[in-house]
RNA sequence: GGUGAGGUGGCUGAGUGGUCGAAAGCAGCGCUUUGCUAAAGCGCCGUAGUCCAAAAGGCUACCGAGGGUUCGAAUCCCUCCCUCACCGCCA
């Protein structure tokens, strides 16, 4: 959420700051703005009425305690009350209208960002290693289905296309996959493991900034109050909601993993073949709350944590900086670290790091407390560290081998147990 | 799920209709004094909104949340949430 005091006093900076993204808000950014000055003399004349029935209750107070008559003074407070009502009705209202505008207006974007406004317009920072010389290289699919390790079939049997069903081998794959990096990021990157809840509360939802706008987007429980979680971010960034964190604390760190769980509505048929895009795929997530100072770098970190999970299974990746046009809803930065998969020939996304600044902790009211002894708001950032079905589909497509079985990366061997799967 | 108790400022905890944003203690900050690994005294010490060009200051709201009664609510009434204890059920 944005501060309506930076919109207030600059309005035109804010209006030019979202102009990269790829919508136009300075409509709505005007409607909030009128509503503001609605809001504000609505409030300061019902304070100013609020003031005067305090000052008559106290008189009143008075004199029956001096056993004077006081029902003059008891009518002159009661014929404020029709108006008092009527305005506290309508600040009320008008506060609930400029809240709910406020929520779906996006961060701004780092002013260094690059402007544009699709995926093609995202610059490459960085590439490590290089694609491996496969010949006829199958897709993660075929492989999976000859060694048995996913049944796709069944998994639609159950639960409906976007699901998939791990087996034998393969379930036991995906197990070492989430042990090996929980123990990469707790034990050589400092971060606290944590295994939060799957299921979230609206307020946590909003808090992150999954909605009140992409609702399409989440499953939904109980009617609505609950929603299964989109990313482990929702749960953990929620952890200090409402909270004022001491910031000797700073950078607070967290690992976690989650299935997570969504729609994808609307993405019917992109990228649907085997484990690509799914509604639901587990995900090792990391989390950073720390102060604004410390965010920018706490950003490089963080994509290097991740970094060094494809580092460490030998796979060729790209980082690439998320153009103005392409990033999330609440991002300030993005990089997005893509993984090269034999098989699609293409590099796949597998992790999404972000720094949000200021904009979930303003809507969590989630705080710390300065040097100066006033209250700030927390920067927040997450990171896929990385997500699972993606980095499976890299290991199996850039592990096959002639004969069909699939080489598993050394690092992954102690946790897998084998150093390769064949039939 | 049942019954009972309870939710007050960073913490403990008083307060059952009026001058209570709220006693007192602890913690924290500042000053003073004496000195020695601390003590005493004094002062300050919640959050948010709003008014003012800004500062200073004023005003309003907030005692789990939301409604209601009343001239006036931390205090009375209703609904809900949560915590604790015991019982029931249960992986």
């Amino acid at each position: 959420m944005l501060d309506i005091r930076t919109l207030r006093e600059q309005p035109d900076l804010a209006k030019s700051r979202l102009a990269s993204r790829n919508a136009d808000y300075s409509q709505t950014i005007d409607a909030i703005l009128a509503i503001d000055a609605d809001r504000r003399a609505s409030e300061t004349r019902l304070q100013g009425l609020q003031s005067e029935r305090n000052r008559l209750s106290k008189e009143i107070g008075k004199l029956r305690a001096q056993k004077q008559d006081s029902a003059a003074l008891e009518a002159e407070v009661k014929s404020l009350a029709d108006e008092m009502q009527a305005l506290t009705e309508k600040s009320n209202a008008l506060s609930d209208e400029q809240t709910a505008l406020l929520l779906v207006l996006p961060n701004f974007p780092q002013p260094a960002v690059p402007v544009g406004k699709e995926a093609a317009d995202n610059p490459e920072i960085r590439i490590h290693g290089e694609k491996p010389s496969i010949a006829n290289p199958k897709d993660h699919v075929a492989l999976a289905e000859a060694l048995g390790l996913i049944d796709p079939d069944r998994a639609v049997k159950i639960s409906g296309s976007g699901f998939s069903v791990y087996m034998g081998q393969g379930a036991k794959l995906e197990r070492a996959l989430l042990n090996f990096l929980l123990d990469l990021h707790t034990r050589d990157h400092g971060y606290t493991e944590v295994s939060p809840p799957f299921v979230v509360k609206r307020d946590c939802m909003v808090g992150t900034g999954q909605l009140p706008k992409f609702e399409e987007d989440m499953y939904g429980i109980d009617g609505g109050g609950l929603f299964l979680v989109p990313t482990a971010e929702v749960p953990v960034t929620n952890l200090h909601r409402e909270e004022i964190v001491n910031a000797a604390q700073f950078p607070i760190k967290y690992a976690a993993y989650t299935p997570c769980f969504r729609r994808e509505a609307g993405s019917a048929g992109r990228e649907t073949r085997g484990l690509i895009r799914m509604h639901q795929f587990d995900k090792i997530e990391l989390v950073k709350i720390c102060a604004p100072e410390q965010s920018a770098s706490e950003l490089e970190a963080l994509t290097s944590d991740a970094e060094r999970v494809l580092q460490a299974l030998g796979l060729h990746y790209r980082v690439i900086e998320l153009c103005t046009g392409d990033m999330g809803f609440g991002a300030a930065k993005t990089y997005d670290i893509e993984v090269w998969a034999p098989g699609q020939n293409a590099y796949l996304e597998v992790s999404s790091c972000t720094n949000f600044e200021d904009f979930q902790a303003r809507r969590m009211n989630l705080r710390f407390k300065g040097e100066d002894g006033k209250n700030r708001f927390c920067h927040t950032l997450n990171g896929s560290g990385t997500a699972l079905a993606r980095l499976y589909v890299a290991i199996l497509e850039n592990g096959q081998q002639p004969d069909g079985s699939i080489h598993i990366p050394a690092a992954l061997q102690p946790y897998f147990g084998a150093s390769k799967i064949s039939k």
